[in-house]
DNA sequence: TGTACATCAGTGAACGCGCGTTCACTGATGTAC
DNA sequence: TGTACATCAGTGAACGCGCGTTCACTGATGTAC
């Protein structure tokens, strides 16, 4: 007998707690960070409203395992990515920062929550979203022959997560169409990361 | 006898249209975007719940209007800001870049949704968006020594915006703290503009 | 192996709430004569 | 200047709605003996 991830029917659902947090995921990228409802998501598990307080404290606390998740699944891609790429650079800089765009064209909105200040709060987002800038600091660091994160690493890396953050945004929010610039964003990024480490 | 610009006693209200856009804006800016009602904006307008349909469609309508009269500000200021600059020269663009931020920081709200893709759309909010960003490409011509707003032009300005853009979504949520880049924002923004336009 | 029992995930009904919008209305203001 | 009237900004009561959360409960599951 085999175990299933998740049991459709039945008293017992098997994986409510994940299938919440989906329904979360689903309803905040379709309707924007505030198109969610506890009721809503309830109605996409198929369980009662009273159901989700049995694994979330309240609204606020889906909402937050949401982004939580997402910067764990940033995290792996930046992981994932490098593993291609020798360390340390532009190539592999590039690659993160396309990751990181690619990321917000995927799951724009859960993508702004993860980075807004008031939503994306809680201790364990916090870090996880500095291990993530931590993988970049360490590329940086390795193309300045540094062995450690110093203060001139630290320099040089902000204006890079700085320009890829705003492309991010600026894709999302459908603004590049406007400007007429007819480079992709590949090029956009490399071009950006050589004249910023330049 | 004297006009007052807003009258706060009687039947009529003076400027409650006006009244009802700041009162809006200010509710934004407290709560976020969706922490606005149309009941509590007329609470602080002093006027009953019905009131806001002489003067806009719907709550949306009242958002918009928020956003539009926001790029209006940040066009002026601007063209402001340029009077003290000669043009075409990296201060000026600092000056602009840091201008950005600082309007993003004193309305970061506000910031957040002209600039969202669904919550700030409109014609009028767009065309005024692209008004902004020509005062950019301006500037960005003259110092290619261009007379026309080409390709090259295009190219070179928006990895500019791309990166005050980001600067300042940074900012407005609290992320620059957390990268110890000790440096100062204006410093930041002459740096980075120097190198992309390099 | 079979039974008694503790655990606790999920139920369903109910709550109080504030919301956006509508309606027929009222009364202040401006204008035509 | 004074009066009649049109205009329309603001009223206040009501509507239907979906929400987040709570409550006492039920019934499936796992475990101790």
């Amino acid at each position: 007998m085999t175990m299933t991830i998740q049991k459709k029917d039945g008293y017992h659902h098997g994986d409510l707690r994940q299938a919440l947090v989906d329904a979360t995921r689903s309803l905040i990228e379709e309707n924007g960070p505030h198109g969610f409802s506890v009721s809503e998501a309830c109605r996409r598990a198929g369980v009662s409203t009273a159901a989700p307080y049995r694994h979330f404290a309240d609204r606020n606390a889906m909402m937050r395992e949401v982004c939580l998740q997402g910067m764990n699944r940033m995290a792996e891609q930046f992981l994932e990515t490098l593993k291609n790429f020798q360390p340390g650079t532009i190539e592999a800089l590039t690659a993160i920062g396309l990751n990181y765009i690619s990321f917000a064209e995927r799951e724009p909105q859960v993508f702004r929550m993860m980075f807004a200040a008031d939503e994306g709060e809680g201790e364990e987002i916090r870090d996880q979203g500095l291990n993530c800038y931590g993988i970049v600091l360490g590329q940086v660091a390795q193309r300045m022959g540094r062995t450690e994160i110093d203060i001139e690493v630290e320099r040089a890396t902000f204006p890079l997560w700085t320009f890829v953050h705003g492309l991010a945004f600026l894709r999302i929010d459908g603004k590049m169409d406007a400007t007429k610039t007819d480079l992709d964003v590949a090029s956009i990024i490399e071009n950006a990361t050589r004249r910023l480490l330049s």
